[in-house]
DNA sequence: ATCCAGGCTCCTG
DNA sequence: CAGGAGCATGGA
């Protein structure tokens, strides 16, 4: 109840939306310096048809952003002479936005990370080394934005992934920016001080639960007032900040290590307790029930230091 | 119908 | 400190 609740989106649909023609100047090239295996990437991305804060058009990856109160869509595809290429779609470009694109997609692509230590060093795992060998490139898609990374886990606990794709599309849809392009609407994620703001009642209507309601606004609210955040928790040791985010409310073991592993890029993080990663390992080694903690832990102490992109990679069996 | 989903908090013995 | 109820809903 901090701040009154914003009823509309955060960015107006007809808000600075001229479409002109691709030029130089709204395109760049990000050189990629490590092993990217585009299509593995974009399988991850299409993994669920509910996704509504990125969409898939042919081998192009679209993503919307709200900044400096103006709505951007930008779009990544392949470059022919390698890496990537960074196309702002709408709007006049301001000068640095292709610095700014170029961070956000190296961040959430993880493309500043030289895999070839983890390839090396799980070559011989039973479990791991024929993962590598298949999806060799993939990187671990993250969630920049630690408010998006936190909301994530904690809709995403105890649920199913379809039910949970349900409640962030009506959160986004909801609280979330939109931006329109060419008759389509292309939805950002809404920030920390909108749903610091949201009220309880309009939570509960969308089927989130009491729990997962309270949780969220009062994360919001702490990051919304700069108690919480990426760069404070980024400047802790790691087992610093994972004691930080346990003493969220509705942050446990397996969300501050997601949290830890999809947004801090900690590459030790590991959510041993998470359901998919239990279920991947006992189809690959075709164990009668679910490995305990304790197994996993056996398991994956060839992975040392390697965690985060383990898992990665076991969850990528379940597509 | 019953159990389980990318868990966590809170209460009990 | 271990163990269990409750949460919200949907799919198997």
């Amino acid at each position: 109840m901090k701040k009154p609740a914003p009823s509309a989106p955060q960015v107006p649909p007809e808000a600075g939306l001229t479409h002109h023609p691709e030029t130089l100047a709204n395109r760049r090239r990000l050189p990629v310096a490590v092993e990217l295996n585009y299509r593995e990437c974009l399988l991850f991305l299409n993994r669920s048809d509910m996704e509504c804060t990125h969409s898939l058009n042919d081998d192009a990856v679209r993503k919307a952003f709200c900044t400096d109160g103006r709505g951007w869509l930008s779009e990544i595809r392949p470059a022919a002479q390698g890496g990537l290429t960074l196309t702002l779609l709408n709007g006049d470009a301001p000068a640095d936005w292709a610095a700014r694109l170029a961070a956000y997609v190296r961040d959430w692509w993880d493309l500043d990370r030289d895999l070839q230590p983890f390839y090396l060093q799980v070559q011989h795992d039973r479990l791991l080394a024929p993962l590598v060998a298949r999806y060799r490139g993939l990187r671990l898609l993250g969630y920049p934005q630690l408010f998006e990374a936190l909301s994530w886990a904690v809709i995403g606990q105890q649920i199913n992934l379809s039910f949970a794709y349900q409640l962030r599309r009506r959160l986004v849809h909801r609280y979330g920016g939109k931006v329109t392009f060419e008759g389509h609407s292309y939805w950002v994620f809404p920030d920390a001080a909108t749903i610091a703001g949201a009220r309880r009642q309009d939570l509960l209507a969308m089927q989130f639960s009491r729990q997962k309601t309270d949780y969220l606004i009062a994360i919001a609210a702490e990051i919304a007032d700069g108690r919480l955040s990426r760069e404070s928790l980024q400047a802790m040791e790691p087992s610093a900040a994972r004691e930080r985010l346990l003493q969220l409310r509705g942050v446990g073991p397996w969300t501050a290590d997601y949290v830890m592993m999809k947004c801090l890029r900690n590459p030790s993080a590991f959510p041993v307790g998470d359901v998919g990663l239990q279920n991947a390992v006992r189809q690959l080694l075709r164990l009668p029930g679910k490995p305990t903690e304790e197994e996993l832990r056996e398991l994956a102490r060839p992975w040392s230091g390697w965690e985060a992109y383990a898992t990665f990679y076991l969850w990528r069996t379940l597509i």
